[in-house]
DNA sequence: TATCGAACCTAAACCGGTTTAGTACATACC
DNA sequence: GGTATGTACTAAACCGGTTTAGGTTCGATA
């Protein structure tokens, strides 16, 4: 009721001791006698008490949370199903350690910069994840002149002296590719994501470059934007082209789920005309007609390693590198060899591991 | 670099004043004079000072934090348009107020019940939301008994004590019904959420009433999980019947599009032989094919509302009563009249609002 | 027996704000 | 001219922890 939480120092009287010592007693420390320690430890229990976030954030210096900033629409932010996933990774290191998740979702690229501002300037976080990288993205720059311990999600090592947490996804596209010319396809066209965004960057040029060991010339490409209505519109491009691809690789399930429905919607058969392949393995997926073969990563390991990562930094630590899995390709129903016109024969897939073969539970 | 932030104390020494006339100057309170005031405001500009959050929080009392703890699965969270949407409009009130999201995303459960014990034990939110509600919850008592302002959505009106903000999804299921009878369907089916959860029974019961006051005998019902999965099975449980229903209202897109989808593979024309409504308006919805009609609701500006009344609940104010637009049908490509077989003719929509007719943008 | 060191514990400073009590000075009123 | 009323401001307490410096007590050692 009316009775406000106990305080250290209620524990500390009741059990006829000073604040110091169930400060000591609590957190482990040595300067407290055993039998003085259990009896502040029964006491603090017997009181229901749990030391107060504001009173030892203060004391720290630390906040005992991070932050993840998200720059999206609603619309985007809703079909994505990254997020879910590494958020719950993240959380799941993050509640072992007593840290807590402050999440921003903010509108455009300003309000983002300024809410880091904020975070540093108010200090209400210890660290943040910086996700959706861009090819010159100031913000790691922001981040450190504002002294803030960051994980970059996404950029391959070497790309500047950030700490980063990395899942190389072109093995995924390059997969596809693999997959799509052992089915006899010869003519593989690309939707990409925003050339500003380092992940539609390097999808694209998994798709080229896997194309052209394969000893093709790439198809056409087509730079979108990630968006259901992005893939539609290209893939009417694509398919409106002179010679259209007997089969088109997208930078993710949405794009690939809208373009699969948009090329059906112009009586294109799928697979049997146009072979289709998502990335992500959105949880729909599985459950469209046809089901889209897609390439799946780890995302919740990936958000667990991000937050490790972001801990130790948090800590001083250097953290070390973390190996995540490379994305696999799930083969579904999307894909198959080509019908006609300029179709090779089948070739088997040469390398690489082998792809899931997924067939609809029960 | 090594330079730590400056505190209110580096303020009042550049300033020439004490610590209270710089906290009365940044919060506008009476007590300094108009050209002190200045003085010490372009000294702390000049500093680049911002009051620390956390020596506030402690001496407030407060944590200028809430929290939102969500017990979903990845596979669930990613593909539900609902957290997007409603994160973005809490975040909107929230930002503008200085205060921050707590988010939680937890697998069961217990550990949800465990989640908000920490939070409130700990201090590290004045108030959090409360979502998928279940018919017999526990949470709104649990965190009466913890003491923390908590704001329920979707829970309606006179369903307790507990502060809520309501969006009534019944409008949606009914206007659905409504235009499918009008275009002459006579065996509607549904495929319903989980008996638990209130979106679940709210939404079949607006179907079964939407039915029986068409004068029409509710066809048959599946209750379901609102996964893709259990749309699916659903979907395949409802045409395997003697007489399948001609129309089916799913409670969520995301089962809608998975079961479109099957119907579509057991080679049942959508919307043909088969009309198809979802609920959410899932940014995907237009983008499918057939374009899916289903029932919108204003989730962002229900995440306004929910955080305008939690942060006045935590204000100690009562809160009026925010009113929030019905859920509107967005009528697509995937509902139809039926073909043949006992199809009446098709009536004229008598009541409710217009629904929207949609077309795919440019 | 005097001294040293370790073990155990307390008092007090500290983190960075807010807020209350109190002081100094000017103005207003009778 | 003395008292009442403000206004502008300072000093200090306070929020609830952590941490450092210091003080006892005790056993071990010289």
């Amino acid at each position: 009721m009316g009775t406000k939480r106990p305080t250290i120092t209620d524990v500390a009287r009741v059990a006829g001791v000073s604040k110091g010592a169930v400060s000591f007693a609590l957190n482990g420390k040595p300067g407290v006698g055993a039998e003085t320690r259990e009896r502040i430890l029964a006491v603090a229990r017997d009181l229901g008490w749990t030391p107060s976030l504001r009173g030892r954030a203060l004391s720290v210096s630390r906040s005992l949370a991070v932050g993840l900033v998200i720059a999206r629409t609603p619309e985007t932010l809703g079909v994505d199903p990254f997020f879910a996933s590494f958020i719950t990774g993240i959380e799941t290191v993050l509640s072992e350690r007593g840290y807590a998740l402050m999440l921003h979702v903010v509108s455009d690229e300003p309000s983002e910069h300024e809410s880091y501002r904020r975070l540093a300037a108010t200090g209400r976080v210890d660290g943040v994840f910086l996700t959706d990288m861009q090819v010159h993205d100031l913000r790691p720059q922001l981040l450190d002149d504002l002294g803030l311990p960051t994980v970059v999600i996404g950029l391959s090592p070497g790309h500047g002296p950030w700490s980063s947490v990395y899942i190389d996804d072109r093995p995924g596209i390059t997969a596809a590719v693999e997959h799509l010319v052992a089915l006899g396809h010869r003519n593989i066209s690309h939707v990409a994501g925003p050339a500003e965004f380092v992940h539609g960057v390097s999808r694209r040029a998994a798709w080229e470059s896997a194309v052209t060991d394969a000893g093709l010339t790439p198809g056409a490409c087509i730079i979108s934007d990630f968006s259901a209505q992005g893939g539609a519109d290209a893939t009417n491009q694509l398919l409106d082209l002179a010679e259209p691809p007997t089969a088109i690789v997208y930078a993710n399930d949405l794009m690939a789920i809208a373009g699969m429905s948009t090329a059906i919607g112009r009586g294109v058969d799928v697979p049997g005309q146009l072979s289709i392949v998502g990335f992500d393995d959105s949880p729909l997926a599985a459950y469209l007609q046809p089901a889209l073969t897609t390439a799946r990563t780890d995302v919740v390991g990936w958000g667990r390693a991000a937050a490790y990562r972001l801990l130790a930094l948090v800590d001083g630590e250097k953290g070390g590198e973390i190996d995540l899995p490379s994305p696999v390709l799930v083969v579904r129903a999307s894909t198959a060899p080509p019908c006609h016109q300029g179709a090779g024969a089948p070739l088997k897939d040469r390398r690489g591991p082998a792809p899931i073969h997924d067939r609809k539970k029960s």
